[in-house]
DNA sequence: GTCGCCATGATTGTCAACAATTCTGTTGAA
DNA sequence: TTCAACAGAATTGTTGACAATCATGGCGAC
């Protein structure tokens, strides 16, 4: 066996940096407003400031992060009319896609998702935030990718991209995770039972708490920002 | 009056790069397999490499273009299959969003549309593909915008994109520009006549076309290049 | 004649220096 | 004290040179 030394080339070491800052974010390590200055995250990610520089043009087309000419880079703070806007077309997408899964699903299926779920409720039990976030985006694609439409799954996971930045209140939070934890378990248990309303009732409930949470976090603190003006 | 000479950055020279070449592989003009050559571009349409670059980026994320390392990039061509997947969520989006256009509409919005679309009918009118095309992106993106969803238009948005390459052979066809037209004032009237259902039925009968007509033009091309090998 | 190999040219990828802009803190006058 | 102007620092934006990589065509061996 042979470690090969892949070279990777700048545009996939930037999709690598722009998933870094990502989960930093989702994570609440990097918090809205806050300034993202190239050189340093180039000197931290052990990278050129040109790749960071790709990486945060990425994320800006992504809507995790905004920059204005010459002053750049910030976490995007995410107003509650917006959050909303999105959670309402997930909703749908994540609706139709759910509605195509075939059913009876393939053992393949079921499998693979329980075998996510294992390492999803793992991370849950050890209280590993990071984990479980990788894990639970794994499991939602791949019960998403059964309605066997890759460009809707596409849709899907880019709306829930967007709001990557309002997810860090529930991304940490042992609660949260728990209960995604059971909804995931939920899923699995209405598809390998057939039951197609619960799956869907089930995934538009899942996307309840997180943005919940946000908007009323993000009320509080807008009423907080009016009375302090700026 | 003064003539500013705003001085744009790379990333908005960016933007309208990827546009420019986005119009001419609707138009027909880049063509399907065709190589990309970053200095040409740069040379032809007047700016540095590295602004062709993040064009072509941009093009790549959206799926217009294909890029393989050191190799270069090309005008991407879509499979039938693609294409009908591609045009499947197209029709769950516009239906969603046909379905929250406000009726009866605001006066403004049957306005902008009316005026919108005498744009389009002289550009039909004089032969003009490229003001048909402009002309055309704005009617829709004026007639979704309606539905309230910001982020809901993205999505149309960037769908419709997505199968801009396929789009070169009715894009320039007279017969399917006349057609559009036809289509787009009888979306109009629905609108004004507060029929919601016609409405909806006459957006998925618009996307029927150009879909159609890529893909019998597609069968055949694979079907030449199965015979002939590659 | 065909296959494989190397030299060459064309093209993309990387980098570091330089230019331009914005931000910060200080000074001095009203 | 407050404000404006200004110098200096911090940061982003731009450029051209250079390195790495891949396609092409010629040449020789079989």
């Amino acid at each position: 066996m042979q470690t090969t030394v892949l070279k990777l080339q700048t545009t996939d070491r930037a999709r690598g940096i722009a998933a870094t800052l990502e989960e930093e974010i989702v994570l609440g390590w990097l918090m809205p407003r806050e300034r993202l200055v190239e050189e340093e995250l180039a000197e931290r990610l052990g990278v050129k400031r040109h790749v960071v520089r790709e990486a945060l043009a990425e994320l800006e087309r992504v809507g995790l992060v905004e920059r204005v000419p010459n002053r750049g880079a910030f976490v995007r703070l995410l107003d509650p009319t917006e959050v909303r806007q999105i959670y309402s077309v997930r909703e749908a997408l994540e609706t139709l896609a759910a509605e195509q899964i075939p059913m009876p699903a393939p053992d393949r299926l079921l499998s693979r998702l329980k075998e996510i779920q294992d390492a999803h409720s793992a991370a849950v039990a050890s209280g590993d935030a990071r984990a479980a976030f990788r894990a639970n985006m794994i499991f939602h694609e791949a019960l998403f990718a059964a309605c066997g439409n890759p460009h809707l799954v596409e849709l899907i996971q880019a709306m829930a991209q967007k709001v990557h930045g309002a997810r860090s209140i529930t991304a940490a939070s042992a609660e949260h995770l728990a209960l995604a934890r059971d909804e995931h378990l939920g899923m699995i248990e209405a598809i390998r039972a057939g039951d197609r309303a619960r799956l869907v009732a089930l995934c538009r409930k899942h996307l309840g708490p997180s943005r919940d949470a946000y908007i009323a976090a993000a009320e509080a603190r807008f009423a907080r920002s009016k009375t302090i003006a700026r």
